[in-house]
DNA sequence: CGAGCCGGAGAGAGCGCTCTCTCGACGGTG
DNA sequence: CACCGTCGAGAGAGCGCTCTCTCCGGCTCG
């Protein structure tokens, strides 16, 4: 059309929309930023000016004078991978968890025009790196998931004063808000499903006992068979990995071959316990009852499929991204954390 | 320290760095973007400079005026998920083989100092708004990754000016440097192993065939298998689900009963097609070999281990942000595309 | 010894936008 | 009829940076 493009090979800018509307830049900026005190008359002439170039504002422009940016930074951070040979960025990315989660929170920051930029922190230089980047004010918040829980970013961030939320209690005390699902509860769920079955000899597969996610589901589980009147739970370590459930499985079961049930924290262990357990000529659920954790999408694919106990993750990712705008809506004060309620998603393994 | 924070609250600006240093602007931008043509004396009070106010530029700024912005989009293109009662966004992030093509990436782009915005096309409206934000210059380049073999927007994006690159062949021709793996030449390595093992009543479960990657997967496999003296290829198409894997699996036993030799046209399906297998009574690999396509995660942890065509997914989306800093950095002439050779890997299933 | 050259540094414009300040027009009030 | 308040619109500064242009001083060369 005519009215576009006033210098070739550049997208319109303002003064475009402006020129071709027949107003200020300022009555230009006025509509796009929908002030009221426009006249319907010259607002209607900006639109068509809008449609006819094309326009689009310059986010770089509009966020160096307003030192907003309309965006905000997902960081994973991980432990450290010295040992693998090849430079392997981001493991967590390819965990179907994770998934859910970006999911989730670009469901509420889509709709609110939020652009979500992805970054991986995984040793002290990439740290630091991530670290000078949020400070200088390229995002409007933080959202961090950090499988570590010596990971000292929490803290960190929480010295900026960048709003920011975290996936999961952090493990060091850091004043950040953080949205997480009840441990205990879920682990209780779990103590009541097996022994309702009439399951007495209960063993767990716990996830490594320096994460507080992991603690809490061993002791939550542990206090809720006391509570049932079942003492005594034996235990092993897994790493949150299949492998780690079926070896943790293999010791469990070599110390305690008469287990006839077993809550299992993670459905990713799970997954590699239940395929022990059978063959080591166990029945699942016949002869020992197993409950996962998470209600991954591998639990329902599992073979028998996975009794266990589920969290919202996709929900909870929203109310991340809902707590993080409302931090950058309202500066100030850091709104409270949310802990949600896990559900038991009764199968086929108990 | 003292000479930090001259403006309470806000992060130094390149004026504080050049007033510290005791130099101009200029000459401080000089520094930072590695101008040779500074004295050695005041390069070295700069440099302390930005350290003593810690010093970082501001990106907005900058990309104002050199119109680069040092990020790319890797935008995630999806069918329409019309069917689904709740929103549920970028189904493709919980698939392990997404995260490995973003760790691949990030892998090139990181070192690069290049951001990663990420970004969903999963509707008309969607679409829309990705490109006018593409458009905007927000991004130098982008990453595509597309599901749906009808999507317009590789077309649409060849239109713009801007560097593009394809995570696999797009299904309608659009000029734009892409990145795959040899569909064919890994079929091949399919047939021959199946032929070499014996086998002769040999089908394959495909991808959907309206996906150029599924199509050559099959076509490769039924000449692979001629070339071999092997004819008349029985088939079942699956959606590239483990559901789909499943259902597909059953269609072909029940046709033909006497299969030795099944080749699925990915691990995902696999997963779902050994089940089958040894739900009908047959033994994997004695009585029927199968031989998946990916070699995903989930190939080493089925039972049994699946024998399978090797993508190298991660040097692929290195291969793909190489290409597309190269598109960044050289305007003008597209790279050529880059086809991956598959390999063999052998496991228990066949 | 003076003209020309060149390396190195500073001055200043301007990228596209927002937002304050100013101004004009209009209508109501004393 | 003069005054004031209000509403809508424009003028213009300035966000932090890059980059061209200009200038200065020291060197080489005729």
């Amino acid at each position: 059309m005519a009215t576009e493009a006033r210098r070739p090979g550049r997208p319109a800018t303002l003064e475009d929309v402006a020129r071709v509307a027949g107003v200020s830049r300022a009555t230009a900026s006025r509509v796009i930023n929908g002030s009221p005190t426009v006249d319907a008359a010259l607002r209607r002439k900006v639109e068509e000016a809008i449609t006819a170039t094309s326009y689009a504002p310059n986010r770089a422009a509009r966020s160096l004078v307003t030192r907003r940016t309309d965006s905000v930074a997902l960081v994973v951070s991980e432990r450290e991978q010295r040992q693998l040979a090849t430079p392997f960025i981001g493991r967590m990315f390819t965990d179907p968890h994770f998934g859910r989660v970006v999911s989730g929170l670009l469901q509420v920051l889509r709709p609110a025009g939020m652009q979500t930029v992805l970054m991986v922190a995984d040793d002290e230089a990439s740290r630091r790196q991530v670290l000078t980047y949020l400070r200088q004010g390229h995002v409007d918040g933080v959202v961090l998931i950090s499988s570590d829980p010596n990971d000292p970013l929490p803290r960190m961030l929480s010295e900026t004063a960048l709003p920011t939320v975290l996936a999961g209690r952090p493990g060091r005390s850091a004043v950040l808000p953080y949205v997480e699902v009840d441990q205990r509860a879920g682990a209780q769920l779990a103590a009541e499903r097996l022994v309702a079955q009439g399951r007495r000899l209960i063993g767990t597969v716990a996830g490594p006992q320096d994460m507080p996610a992991a603690q809490e589901r061993l002791e939550g589980f542990r206090g809720a068979l006391a509570a049932l009147g079942v003492t005594g739970l034996p235990w092993a370590e897994g790493d949150f990995t299949r492998a780690g459930g079926a070896e943790a499985m293999r010791r469990l079961l070599a110390d305690h071959p008469g287990l006839d049930g077993v809550f299992v924290a993670s459905d990713l262990m799970a997954l590699g316990a239940v395929p022990v357990l059978l063959r080591a000529g166990r029945r699942v659920p016949e002869d020992v009852g197993v409950v996962g954790f998470d209600d991954s999408e591998a639990a329902e694919a599992s073979e028998p499929a996975l009794t266990t106990v589920r969290q919202p993750v996709e929900d909870m990712a929203c109310e991340m991204a809902r707590l993080l705008l409302r931090q950058i809506r309202e500066p100030g004060a850091a709104p409270p954390s949310v802990v949600f309620r896990p559900t038991l998603v009764v199968r086929d393994s108990s």
